[in-house]
DNA sequence: TATTGTTATACTCTATAACTATA
DNA sequence: TATAGTTATAGAGTATAACAATA
């Protein structure tokens, strides 16, 4: 637009626009999926993402995990952690179970049949991710890996000229 | 586990652990990001995602679009969209126009005002997804659009050997 | 009859804030 | 005072289904 563009400006905006086509695709590529899992998780077994999700997360940690610890490895509040975790409760999936050491605070983890169901669910999970990203070979998702590693980490692994 | 594994199937049980970590990794990615641009568009300009995205459809689209249109492209259904259009006509900035053609159906499109609010939202929004991607070099950019394309068109560039 | 869009309802997830019990 | 967890409230997004108007 402007008439003193100089070409490292046209530039700028050339990659500005490839980073928003990049992101378009990044976010419908992995809403796809995910809504894909979500609808089978709810049609197959009657669960929602959320609660999957919180389920997973006991099932790493056998020896279960306090109210606050799955606020913070889930990202949300209490409150909604205290939601999800009776509906689970109610279904017998998860327990409460009191701490001696502070009485304000308790252990939250699977039940039997919580662990039971976890691993039918976990192993149609496993399958379905293996489908959906089937049309990547097995290098490609190695490099896709790779890249994603670099974004995650914000450790650019070529220094940018622009600054 | 099962005692006549055969080394394809050690293979294969390998694999799709990778792709669990690959859709993972993906998702964290992604979550991030899209966490960060919905709160910065709540905090700066007082929107939501949603909303960003209709209004963000209708820019590309100065001849307005249909209801039903804009369902089928944002993929929700009818009813999210009414109350969607809704709260931004309220805040006058989409409008429902009546089509002469067909009166059951209208167009709705960005007023002025909305492509005055949209135009300084959509250049805050991609400076932080130039921002939020900036980990990556170009090419490395590039390289990662391709890989999603495939991912996205479900063509493999390399025949798989597991059926 | 079929289609366009609205309305009503219900549910999940989410954040915020006030609250209780314990440390 | 601070922390762990709960409860109450409100709001957004979503799907489903019944509905009115028009084709």
């Amino acid at each position: 637009m402007n008439i003193d563009a100089t070409d490292m400006e046209v530039r700028a905006h050339a990659e500005h626009h490839a980073s928003l086509r990049l992101w378009l695709r990044l976010l419908s590529c992995t809403t796809r999926i995910e809504d894909t899992i979500r609808q089978r998780l709810r049609e197959q077994f009657g669960i929602t993402l959320p609660r999957f999700d919180l389920m997973a997360q006991l099932e790493r940690e056998p020896q279960g995990l306090s109210m606050s610890e799955l606020s913070r490895r889930m990202m949300v509040t209490g409150g909604n952690v205290t939601s999800i975790v009776d509906q689970l409760e109610k279904e017998q999936l998860v327990q409460r179970q009191m701490q001696a050491s502070d009485r304000r605070s308790f252990t939250v983890s699977l039940t039997e049949a919580g662990r039971t169901a976890f691993a039918a669910m976990a192993q149609a999970h496993e399958g379905w991710v293996v489908e959906l990203l089937a049309p990547l070979a097995a290098n490609q998702q190695e490099h896709l890996q790779a890249l994603l590693g670099t974004l995650k980490s914000g450790t650019p692994t070529h220094s940018k000229e622009t600054k």
